[in-house]
DNA sequence: CCCAACTACTTGGACATCAAAGTATCTTGC
DNA sequence: GCAAGATACTTTGATGTCCAAGTAGTTGGG
């Protein structure tokens, strides 16, 4: 199903008939959301024959990008910036896929290590390839716009403590 | 928790190391699921006391926006591109919060049509107000580059079938 | 007229995410 | 050296999303 005009900009002008307000902020959020939404959709797509999905596929590329191939859960969450329990389930199918292995460490008995086995790191470049084949999902994405766009949100990521 | 660096930079230098190219349209990617991630959040967030989240003010925006203010199932799952199956669980909320009714039509019994109520008017634009108090999530971003953003998304969103 | 194909929506199942509670393991302060 | 508090994960439960299958109502060709 494909609209024949730009729902965001037609959302502008009732906002705006409404007198709701802060129309060019609505307009921003909206394009965000709804180009992670097909973001999202291409690039699990291209991961799914590889049975990875976008979280799966990080994870692995984080542990592979490591000396060790090996990282405590809570670096994960922290470096991902997702919740604790989303790693548990993430290093769980992960490690039912043959991925990673899950080791308890010595010095801290709490800490659980997730370790990147040699399929999972095949894997990861098996996912990178996939998505450097469809672009990263961008096809259509004018190129000369990827550093602005990229240098526009790392403002924004920095102001709301995604890093310092 | 928060880095002290740019996680996606970083990702790029391991990206570029181990020769699995397409480092800028990664960038670009992973920027905008963080930029989503921060985003959803902070909307969220600021809807939850009304008993919202954004998907929920979405449809009762939009069936704000309509003449009649009624809509059918259908209509709203493709101007929020939104799959069927999500249209009816949020309907059905909305219903149980009494910001809708659901009723059948008249010349096509298979549609139903969602109709607007003055407690979801209500919501509606409390929730706008809520969003606009917080910038619709976006404080931390340039606002000079707002134009630029949304334009750059709109070719996307439109090469990806969001309309034409 | 009538049955096959189509359309509109709902249901059930698989996943993913987060919040909050639970468990096990340090670390501190007295 | 021990109890209280902090940490690191896991578990459970509530939500939300999609896909695939199911149900009900409509349409069209013969």
């Amino acid at each position: 199903m494909t609209l024949d005009f730009d729902p965001i900009a037609e959302a502008g002008r009732n906002w705006t008939d409404r007198g709701w307000g802060a129309v060019d902020t609505m307009a921003v959020a909206t394009s965000i959301t709804r180009a992670h939404q097909i973001l999202h959709g291409r690039i699990d797509a291209a991961l799914a024959p590889l049975d990875l999905n976008f979280s799966r596929f990080e994870v692995l590329a984080l542990l592979g990008f490591t000396r060790t191939g090996a990282l405590p859960m809570g670096k994960i969450g922290d470096r991902l910036q997702v919740h604790a329990a989303s790693v548990t389930n993430t290093i769980q199918r992960l490690e039912a896929l043959g991925f990673v292995a899950r080791e308890r460490t010595e010095p801290d008995g709490r800490t659980v290590l997730a370790r990147l086995l040699p399929p999972g790191r095949a894997a990861a470049a098996a996912g990178a390839a996939a998505l450097t084949a469809i672009d990263y999902g961008l096809a259509g994405l004018d190129r000369d716009r990827y550093d602005d766009l990229v240098d526009a949100l790392a403002g924004y990521r920095a102001a709301n403590g995604d890093f310092a």
